[in-house]
DNA sequence: CCATCTGATGTCACAGCGTGCAATCAGGTA
DNA sequence: TACCTGATTGCACGCTGTGACATCAGATGG
């Protein structure tokens, strides 16, 4: 029998994604939000050194997720399958886990509803593209094209997750994500557009590769 | 004659830069920030919101000057090269004006250097990306590619102008950039580990078309 | 059974951020 | 001279986040 009510971090993370929602993240105070999880201010900031970091525990554990993906990807994978390679069990959790996706999707609404967590979200993504970059580079990979293939890879990711958050048809984000792999292959490779080589003479950066993939 | 020392703003960014470079921008208060203005704290809240805000006032026009170069591509161009030569002048105006270079320099080790102003940043830098896939989409791309093509085409950007800030040799950095667009290519071709298609039979999303385009 | 230690929690005071509202103040206008 | 305008200021206030110290229930141990 524990001294004090257990799992304080549980409660007040709980308590924030109740009144974040309902009185909304910018009326509720940590005063009310400790309240709720009978705690006082100076606990939750004991806990959490923000009154946004309490939505964004998980961190780093994803975090490690990914990079332990990222190098457990067999050998000859290319960087940006790696990192594909990584997400792809991300995705899955929440394919298959109904609750998971609910608290994520209620997650991702409070995050698209408030600029102060959309930027902390934002650091949050940074901070991972980093740890991925990091990931590939200790596979071998070499430096532009590591972070290269970390944000696309996330981009793409990000893109699909998007998807799959506004789908009224509610299709798996596995299917979303690999769809935005392919849509990103598309763009790179330049075929979004249909394009018919009109480009005046000029040899853009992107054009080079794109004539040798022509058969495409 | 004006009835108050003129260009408030500019005397509020001067002070910004030099006292968040110097004390440091946790070590400093806005009343000491705005003192140094000759301005009182309250006439700082009034301009900016935040801050950090101060750090970032070309923002807007910035989004503008992308969307246009979007916009202004030629027609028959993809997203990504569309993209690409929107965000080509951005890094022109640096390499032809070492002030600016300059002034793009220090502000770039502030925004390393504070976690604070990191998000700030990422922020803007989201909703650039927004923009510009806002503007592709004004072109006629459709959208998963209209928002891969901003991610990935900022991305790119992004990379090579770290590579620029940290390069010893001090290479425009109009060449990192086209370097770091050529290394997305090269990404997603697949290309970057050399791989030997060891993969074990599964077909992973990127292989298909990695596949087509062998010939490199 | 009492003393002590331990670790989570609480109290208090405080500096700084950001805001609403009303006051000032210099110059232009009638 | 009286009035209007718009930039700046003063003031009071609530909230965030922190440092230093007190509390309190139970575990430990003699």
């Amino acid at each position: 029998m524990a001294r004090w009510e257990p799992d304080a971090v549980g409660r007040l993370q709980a308590a924030a994604v109740e009144l974040y929602r309902e009185p909304g993240y910018d009326k509720v105070t940590v005063a009310e939000l400790a309240a709720r999880a009978s705690l006082t201010p100076r606990t939750f900031f004991r806990y959490f050194s923000d009154k946004r970091e309490v939505l964004f525990f998980g961190a780093e554990k994803l975090e490690t997720l990914v990079e332990e993906g990222v190098l457990a990807a067999p050998g000859g994978t290319s960087a940006l399958e790696a990192v594909a390679a990584a997400l792809a069990p991300i995705a899955r959790r929440s394919d298959e886990d109904p609750v998971i996706a609910d608290y994520v999707r209620q997650r991702h609404d409070l995050i698209r509803t408030y600029a102060e967590l959309r930027e902390r979200e934002l650091a949050k993504h940074a901070s991972l593209a980093a740890a991925t970059a990091a990931a590939l580079r200790r596979r071998g990979v070499s430096e532009p094209e590591a972070s290269l293939a970390a944000e696309a890879g996330l981009a793409a990711f990000t893109v699909g997750f998007e998807r799959w958050a506004d789908d009224p048809r509610r299709r798996k984000m596995g299917h979303h994500v690999r769809e935005a792999m392919r849509g990103l292959e598309a763009v790179v490779l330049g075929s979004a557009v249909l394009e018919e080589a009109a480009t005046g003479g000029r040899t853009s950066p992107v054009e080079s590769s794109r004539k040798a993939c022509r058969k495409r």
